[in-house]
DNA sequence: TTGTCCATAGTAAACGCTTACTATTTCTAG
DNA sequence: CTAGAAATAGTAAGCGTTTACTATGGACAA
């Protein structure tokens, strides 16, 4: 017996934390190794010893301490998600099936939100790493700063050094050369379509409404919406487009603005279900008729776009599906990608859905 | 020069992991002790040598690894949440809290959910004692299972032992003696006075829809149901209460049956808020008008009451809130709870909220 | 009988960090 | 000037696992 398995208190004493491995060991009367090779089951263990240890396990009711074995052993089983904000119900799609996919494959998953800070989003970023998690998945539109850029490029690096890697998730590349994965919806061809629905239902003159100002997101969404109005020769006025923010406080207050203005307009595309969501409180509260006097589409088919009365004819995004996406790209052993689009990068689909929110325009 | 420090390429050359602290310590021409020592701050190191420290580790995108410090350190700075559902907004509002207050209190945020499986959620504590968490935050109601209590008593010793703790966030004590932290909100307050509410505005056949059957929160919110009946001299009718699940399908569903049915009442106490909108769909469908023809209530004022039309009188529960004093509660240095309720067990207020979905009975 | 091979089990060296001791300077007081 | 106290650095012993090597004892073939 040697002087370290003959301890049988912990020398720190810290607050006794659990059972080891060697208490296991000790009780069943075999050494550590059996025991961890028992548990992992990837080395042949004696029917009769495999059932004394665990048995001792259960009795002391051990479990492994997951520290140990992440720097002993290969890889720490987790990923970790980067989001906005939990509450915030695109993002918690998102993460659910970040979450759902995790679990499937027996990983566990470390949720932070930015709540909007680009140098918290760098900050944690950092911390994902220390946590050495299998995959760190971004998700959400970034802000086009070439600062911000670099520094994510220098972590993306730096993860895929550590066998790690940075997936992108409904945001845009961080250059070529840089390694990352990416999985992103079809943002500008769903701005496209719901557009030209309106469009095609006799609208001319469609208020623009939200997202955040130089925020890939809200640039792609343009992108679509400008792309539907010259593709039928609508001429682009700057005085309809309004952006600012995501969130149902700034499309309410933006509405009762430009409604104070008397700005001539048939139909409001909100920048998503939220911005909707405030557009159509403002209108209601003003006494016009959604959609009989004016049309309100929004952007990613949250259930809010449900719930509102009338309902919301909005573009629907694979939310869920993103996030499962994510996690099974990030745990692909495809090699990442160095530049020109590989199939490192996927994208999902977006379509509308009509509901109740749009009908033809009361002067045409 | 030590063997160990001699090496300068990993052993098992294990994809190449990042920078590690000999290396930064090398670079910075000092031993590693030194480099531990700068980054924490815990002890004096010279101005002149701490600035070739930092600037090494800048150099070398070096960031410290989370097990091996959790390993020789004492605090892992984690805590774990478990709950339901990520994107059902009762939990994302209290992860949120959680999630908040962790990061403001430095800690990380591990985050799963169970999807409602109790065999899922036993394993789910056990995965985060092999993470070591700083603390094990359950929230949610919780169903009456001899079975499942003591095992889930087993698992609050085993944390509690190893100077973690359980919090139950807003479901019963596992019993007298079980070491677990508790905070909770006013369950029965709430439903005793929104009860009270349809009552003191002429409701006398009061139909109570939703929630698991022999589930604490549902138990809960019956009995403030059931008193604030008694109170008045209303006599229980069985027939009026149909317990069954949380969610907007159930509401709708079992709106319908009860519709067919031709029960006698003249309001609706939905569960929660998302069995109060499946209600208000499948009264909506028929043409019955709320609050004028019959008058309908919810709980917990997730963000849908305010969307729903009319918007919906309800039980505002301080989600938020109850996330962050979990955690506050979680990391306190108080003893847990040993048995009679000490100060370990926090509970907050609940209040009733007055929208546009009850007026008095027009049948009266 | 002897030599091989297989099934099991043990030994001990990492993994990357923290921290109790120890060692070396450099001050400061007497 | 010098003893003793700071201030600053280094040494090395863990922390709880995993796993490459070794060791042991039969079973089996020759």
């Amino acid at each position: 017996m040697t002087e370290k398995s003959s301890r049988t208190e912990p020398i720190h004493a810290r607050g006794g934390s659990g059972a080891t491995i060697a208490d296991v060991a000790q009780a069943a009367g075999v050494s550590v190794a059996t025991v961890s090779r028992a548990l992992s089951g990837n080395y042949p263990v004696a029917k009769a010893t495999r059932e004394r240890i665990f048995r001792s396990v259960t009795d002391l009711g051990y479990v492994a301490n997951a520290h140990a074995r992440a720097l002993a052993g290969a890889t720490t089983r987790t990923v970790g998600i980067i989001i906005n904000d939990v509450a915030d119900p695109f993002f918690a799609y998102i993460a659910r099936g970040v979450e759902r996919q995790a679990s499937a494959e027996g990983r566990m998953c470390l949720i932070t939100a930015t709540h909007g800070d680009k140098e918290r989003e760098l900050a944690l970023v950092d911390l994902m790493r220390e946590q050495r998690t299998d995959a760190v998945i971004l998700v959400g539109g970034a802000s086009d700063d070439a600062r911000y850029r670099k520094q994510m490029a220098d972590r993306a690096r730096a993860l895929d050094a550590a066998g790690s890697s940075l997936v992108l998730c409904g945001r845009p590349s961080l250059g070529p050369g840089v390694p990352t994965k990416m999985v992103t919806y079809d943002n500008e061809g769903g701005a496209f379509a719901i557009t030209d629905y309106l469009i095609s239902q006799g609208h001319r003159r469609i208020l623009y409404v939200g997202g955040p100002r130089d925020f890939s997101t809200t640039a792609s969404r343009l992108a679509g919406f400008y792309r539907a109005l010259d593709a039928r020769g609508i001429e682009r006025d700057p005085a309809l487009v309004h952006e600012g923010a995501f969130g149902r406080g700034f499309g309410y207050s933006r509405m009762r603005e430009l409604l104070d203005q008397d700005v001539d307009f048939t139909a409001v595309f909100g920048a998503n279900d939220l911005v909707a969501a405030g557009i159509l409180e403002a209108l209601e509260e003003r006494g016009i008729r959604v959609p009989q006097d004016v049309s309100v589409v929004g952007y990613d088919d949250v259930p809010v776009a449900s719930e509102l009365r009338p309902r919301l004819t909005t573009v629907r995004v694979p939310l869920e599906e993103l996030g499962r996406e994510a996690v099974r790209l990030a745990l692909s052993q495809s090699p990442h990608d160095a530049g020109a689009s590989s199939d490192n990068t996927l994208t999902v689909g977006t379509h509308i859905v009509i509901r109740d929110s749009v009908s033809p325009p009361s002067k045409p």
